[in-house]
DNA sequence: GCCAACGTTGGC
DNA sequence: GCCAACGTTGGC
């Protein structure tokens, strides 16, 4: 099993919209950066823990922990031509992005981005690197259970 | 709203 | 294949 962190903005879909939500799941559409793709795609597996990340907002920081429930197939919102997320280069036959779908796991007390790049150990984690601008990336065993054991308040 | 960093596009 | 221009991300 693997972990993950994926980044949403609040605006679209909050910790609270997921739990909200029908199933408490959302397919992860919308993401068109190749490499978040294969991350999802070849990496991914239904079962793996996700942090759940708030970004371009107000307190940016990780809200809670969402768990992987599919294996990643074609993103439909590419083939759609009212949507912001349409890909006119891509073909049913040929899609070009994939998504999973995303299941509310569980709540956390906000850890802001500030406390996160405040820890020494968490200074290796991959969205704390400079110039970092992937929407999900990995998040080795350590850095899991460090900010679930020691940051997350409950 | 600013701006640095990055990915993608397209001309050559 | 190079690289300049452009668009996007995302913290501040």
């Amino acid at each position: 099993m693997r972990y993950w962190l994926m980044k949403s903005e609040p605006a679209d879909c909050s910790i609270d919209d997921l739990a909200a939500r029908p199933d408490q799941s959302v397919p992860w559409y919308g993401v068109r950066n190749y490499q978040a793709r294969n991350f999802m795609r070849d990496t991914m597996r239904p079962g793996d823990l996700a942090f759940f990340y708030h970004s371009s907002c107000a307190h940016p920081g990780i809200a809670g922990i969402a768990r992987i429930a599919s294996l990643a197939y074609p993103d439909a919102t590419q083939f759609d031509p009212a949507s912001p997320y349409h890909d006119p280069k891509s073909t049913p036959e040929s899609p070009r992005w994939f998504n999973v779908d995303v299941r509310f796991e569980r709540k956390l007390s906000l850890i802001p981005l500030a406390r996160l790049k405040s820890v020494p150990e968490l200074s290796g984690m991959r969205v704390l690197q400079p110039g970092n601008r992937l929407s999900i990336t990995p998040v080795t065993p350590e850095e899991w259970a460090f900010i679930t054991g020691r940051l997350a308040g409950q």
